[in-house]
DNA sequence: GTGTATATCTCGGGG
DNA sequence: CCCCGAGGTATACAC
């Protein structure tokens, strides 16, 4: 990794056209080429970046970063304060706990925690459109999809209106109802759930969390 | 800005539970306070970060960062290889041009250029569950609810038939008709467009520029 | 502050 | 390669 202290002006023009005027920054190359311009501010983000794959030439006072998609970026360099290269060596990667694909996991575990008699058909049941998180059977063997959020939003309950126009449309399975389940669901999105006669579950991470342990203690 | 490279494991415990294993990355401390660690790779993203406003604490070997909402960042520092301070002021900022806003104020001051005999009401129509980019009557004077998007996708499609839905059920406007405006329209936005009978129209951003001009030259 | 939409979103997975 | 969905999304803007 590369770093370099500067005063620059930078130039990007491609999925849009954008322009930082002469400042002192922070630029960063990383080993895959990418290159990103940091202010001392903003967050983690970038005032202006490339991303690998792209070509890096280094002029002296001018970098020019072009992408194969057409993208380019230029940093003109009106004085270098400070410039090192660190070996950083490939990185093992994060381990992360608590996202959606582990709730989905956990309701797949056991759909009985979000209705009594529900039994799991598949996870990411397939269709044209996308794959829907749990297909399960009601206890009266009525089918219904139900779309896992961490967090219930409107958009989610769109996600799962589309496929239940689907699912209702095209396959055999039909009448499919759907289910909305989250660990916690906007009131917005309850209302638009109900609108469509989508039931609308709220769950406990640390409750299915809880009841995997025993599970795994059998072993 | 503290620019440091080190040998560290990270944890963090918040939104949700994650955890670095030993290797050597770059740890970035902005003025803001916010602090990223970054591998050598994997575009401008860092691998974990904690964003302004929290509390930083430097122990030497560990540094922890508090956010008030109860996150947590811990780095533990095993060797530090370099460590330094710049201080690179303000920053103008970064200069934009050709994003969905310009697109929306193009299309807003000459809307023929979406369909002939369109005349704009008010740009970003306000309705109860959120604005219309444009509302517009057409040559036969019935109203017009219009979405703007640089690249139409499905959502795009889903957005405007929830502003049409509301427009047509509780406003006095109706009936209103929908189109979808963008740079370029995807085919499965189109085909649930022409599902809904909403119109799919595309427009040149070089062309739209273009038309702005002369009427610039005006003054 | 909440709610809503945008982003050069980034990133990863599946076909 | 594109398509699609998730993200500790972050960020801006309106109400």
């Amino acid at each position: 990794m590369r770093l370099v202290i500067a005063d620059c002006t930078v130039d990007y023009d491609g999925r849009l056209t954008a322009h930082l005027p002469q400042a002192t920054r922070l630029l960063m190359v990383k080993a895959d080429g990418c290159v990103a311009v940091h202010a001392d501010g903003g967050a983690y983000k970038p005032l202006n970046w490339m991303n690998a794959p792209n070509v890096f030439t280094d002029h002296g006072d001018k970098w020019t970063v072009v992408s194969p998609k057409g993208e380019e970026l230029t940093i003109t360099l009106h004085e270098v304060h400070s410039d090192s290269a660190h070996d950083l060596g490939v990185d093992p990667g994060l381990q992360k706990d608590g996202v959606e694909a582990h709730l989905q996991e956990l309701l797949a575990l056991d759909p009985e925690h979000i209705a009594e008699g529900l039994t799991l058909v598949r996870r990411e049941y397939p269709t044209e459109i996308g794959p829907v998180d749990l297909l399960c059977k009601d206890a009266n063997g009525a089918t219904v999809a139900i779309e896992v959020k961490r967090r219930g939003e409107m958009d989610g309950v769109e996600q799962l209106t589309r496929y239940l126009d689907f699912l209702n449309r095209i396959s055999d399975l039909a009448p499919v109802r759907g289910m909305f389940v989250a660990q916690e669901i906007k009131p917005q999105a309850k209302t638009l759930a109900s609108d469509r006669d989508i039931d609308a579950v709220e769950v406990d991470y640390d409750v299915l969390r809880g009841i995997e342990r025993p599970q795994q203690k059998l072993f």
